[in-house]
DNA sequence: TTGTATGCGTTATCAC
DNA sequence: GTGATAACGCATACAA
């Protein structure tokens, strides 16, 4: 339970507005010892005998202080916080589930430690340096997580050059050495879509891929590919999209037009894979009679999309979590901990079926 | 262009890891000033000649210098940054496109003044109070935002106590007079919802509304009960929900099991919505020939759902940009301006259309 | 314009 | 080992 309400024996004078801050001299006089015991105790070193350390703590505790981070930051150089700088179209950033997902995780991780997270949105690349530039020169971040990393992406050396600590978040076999990582699985998820596929009878089976500047675009479409050479299958067609609804509309229709167009088509994310089914309708192809069709995210609205969408759920949160843990211990100078996440989940709903011979066999 | 690279004449003992930091006693030097006036120069205060301001602005770019959050923080007794606590139940939060819109119009107008948005999520109330105690007592911000305001939500004044300022974001005809709020128009688009369904031939109209413990949520209802009155309509059945698909769902199966079962549904968000069409068609009601039914959002989704989703929309980006004006001017002590935000839009689609009635005469 | 005190903890140095 | 004292971090406010 948190209160701060003064405590009764505080003083009469509590309450308005005008208070004075207290500050550390005031707990050191109220249990008779000097500014660096209290300090001390608040950093759990030793030093401080137990009587000291409880009449400190008593003190604290009724007049209701904590350290000011404010100051803390600065004795410390250390800002006891970190950033996340967010690069996404407007429109997307809303559809995204892994930004909130990502978030609600890092903050688990960060409450442990009492660290704050800073956040920047922002719509391009300029914007995003001067996002991280502003981060580093100001010392307003210890270190920072790197998102949506881009194939080429400087952002790890940049952010070593700015001083800042980085976790980069990606997926596992795109992880350089530059920093350290939290690796995605995405390539299991395909994988298993496209077993699921064949499981189900098909042979031609296309991939919509999103934007590809991003490595997990990429690890994805890989992933798709190695899935059908080790199954034997001819190595279908891929169409780029970029994540948006209007892109994996545009690409179904694409694809159902080829001479010889897909039983199934693996998409990049659930967004573009229900737009993707809206576009078949559209042209009297029916989902999963006709074609089958497997998301990216699982989105929320997965499981009521029409037919309910079968796609592939990662938990997000605990990689937030362990990102935010594996930042916390670089910023402080420890050894990252060695993470272990949850594997992915595949999830079969009624978006995806057998082929129609397979059905009518 | 955001370049920090070290000026050529600068020094080649840069680039390693271990340079000491700029201070402002390094710009002043360089300058042949004191420091107080390179503090005037980057604060914009009279009282440094043109000359020495040049020098100073030179030496301060050669250096790559730029005045330190931290240490400006504490001899201000200002933050320079604001919070938002965010509490949802996580799979809420991945739906919501309020908040990623919301933030990233904060920081449009966050990043104008140069201030820091820092986030907390939080799952339950207890650690949404102890956010904010935690924002307050280590003086990490100056202000916050208060979102997703409740029946009796003592955060307004509750931050007051804290020396927090706050900006309430509520439904207009909410906003108490407990701080500044910025006046969200819920009621609007669903007032245009029902006029629409009316003139499409609907009488029964009825509404699934979510989590009442929200203003946001008793605004909707308000707007649509007195907008059937006004239309002299039967004020119909309102079902409580939660937002999330499955309570969608579920009000969506209890309107219909009715004796007399609505021919037109007005949500309260989009996922419930097109979680109500799912389940309408689960038993055969089809959409919108038997029922029609408007969202509330106009999630990226909404066009590509089946039909695509009549919905209501509204500029949460520009929201958020007032908002963070607005506060921005409070904890600066000025004036806050006045907003003037864009007015809501209805957004007609497939999943409205006349009764049958209308449409077979 | 400049020197200097100030904000508030942290930490190195010293004394017991 | 306990504890106190003083310097430090860095920019800003205010008197000079």
């Amino acid at each position: 339970m948190i209160e701060s309400e003064p405590s009764p024996n505080g003083a009469a004078e509590a309450e308005s507005s005008s208070r004075k801050r207290v500050v550390i001299g005031d707990v050191a006089a109220r249990a008779g010892v000097s500014k660096s015991a209290v300090s001390f105790v608040f950093n759990n070193r030793s030093g401080v005998s137990a009587s000291a350390r409880e009449r400190i703590l008593r003190a604290a505790d009724e007049l209701g202080w904590r350290p000011s981070a404010r100051a803390r930051a600065l004795s410390r150089s250390h800002a006891q916080a970190v950033g996340l700088v967010i690069r996404r179209d407007p429109e997307l950033l809303s559809t995204d589930p892994f930004f909130p997902q990502f978030m609600a995780g890092v903050e688990i991780g960060l409450t442990a430690h009492d660290y704050s997270l800073v956040l920047q949105v922002v719509a391009d690349e300029q914007s995003e340096r001067a996002a991280y530039h502003r981060f580093a020169d100001a010392s307003r971040v210890d270190g920072v997580f790197l998102t949506d990393v881009r194939i080429g992406d400087t952002r790890p050396q940049d952010a070593r050059e700015l001083g800042l600590r980085a976790v980069v978040i990606a997926p596992e076999d795109a992880a350089s050495d530059d920093g350290v990582a939290i690796g995605m699985n995405d390539s299991d998820g395909v994988r298993r879509a496209v077993h699921h596929l064949h499981s189900l009878g098909h042979r031609r089976i296309a991939h919509v891929m999103g934007a590809p500047m991003y490595v997990h675009t990429e690890a994805r479409r890989r992933a798709w590919r190695e899935a059908l050479v080790d199954l034997g299958l001819p190595v279908g067609t891929v169409v780029t999209a970029d994540f948006t609804g209007a892109s994996g509309a545009r690409a179904t229709h694409e694809l159902l037009d080829l001479p010889e167009p897909p039983t199934a088509i693996v998409y990049g994310n659930d967004l573009m894979a229900i737009a993707g089914v809206s576009a078949a309708t559209d042209r009297g192809v029916r989902v999963p009679e006709d074609l089958s069709v497997v998301g990216f995210d699982d989105i929320p609205l997965a499981p009521y999309a029409l037919p309910p969408l079968t796609t592939v759920r990662q938990n997000v949160v605990a990689w937030g979590t362990a990102a935010a843990q594996t930042l916390v211990a670089l910023v402080e100078g420890r050894q990252p901990p060695t993470v272990r996440l949850p594997p992915v989940e595949f999830v079969v709903r009624g978006s995806t079926g057998p082929t129609r011979d397979r059905r009518h066999a």
